[in-house]
DNA sequence: AAACTGTTTAGAACCATTCTAATCAGTTGA
DNA sequence: TCAACTGATTAGAATGGTTCTAAACAGTTT
């Protein structure tokens, strides 16, 4: 509940679980890593929050889970959403057979101009 | 050496470091896992190989270097090519000030139909 | 053939994530 | 009132994918 709390006040954001951890801390919450993790699979599965796979290494978490899709910052290691439609895809191909689409994933990955 | 030698044999494929060095133990090297690892690097920097990252927890390699999306098969964990121009996009947002686009990385993540 | 140098290798360390056993809180029954 | 029971919550310890670093190797020079 109280890491519910900390993400209403944050807002639209995008953060890892060892970010969260630590705004927890600051907040002056004592919680452990592994109560962070278990919280955030929880708020996953009830459609609280977005797991976004961009990073081998580490996962990233998103508190908005509208559609939408993700620019990431090669240097900075950081997310940032892609306002509405500017991205437009005319063309997807079928599914294979005996499967679904889950969803659609696209992120922009992008450096620091030169 | 060998590894890229494996690799040619193995034609167009995906496959996780773990599996590489699997498939090494099978045709008789005997190579650690973190010599693998370390090779998969080089070929990276190279340009041998395109790392792709569809599954927080590890990390996927495409002999297939050509600009292509993927099916990613939850049940499976698994990544299949999307055959050339099946993906379409008429519409990309500017990257932001001060960026330019690295990469476009399109997952379509598919389940078992119910 | 000893000394030196850059390259290759993998054992050990690292760290993000998960697991499991302990703690806690709330409820029942004596 | 409070022990016994039950499910929810928590975090310490274990796990496992990945990286680091120091050792082994090979090739070259003196």
């Amino acid at each position: 509940m109280a890491l519910i709390k900390l993400l209403r006040e944050a807002g639209d954001c995008h953060f890892t679980a060892e970010q969260l951890h630590e705004l927890a801390a600051k907040s002056g919450q004592r919680i452990s890593l592994a109560t962070v993790y278990n919280a955030l699979h929880q708020f996953t599965e009830a459609g609280l929050v977005r797991e976004i796979v961009v990073d081998s290494g580490s996962s990233y978490f998103d508190t908005n889970t509208s559609d939408h899709h993700h620019f990431f910052f090669e240097d900075r290691r950081a997310l940032e959403d892609i306002e509405g439609n500017d991205v437009v895809i005319s063309a997807l191909p079928e599914p294979p057979e005996g499967t679904t689409v889950d969803r659609v994933d696209i992120v922009i990955r992008v450096k620091p101009s030169h």
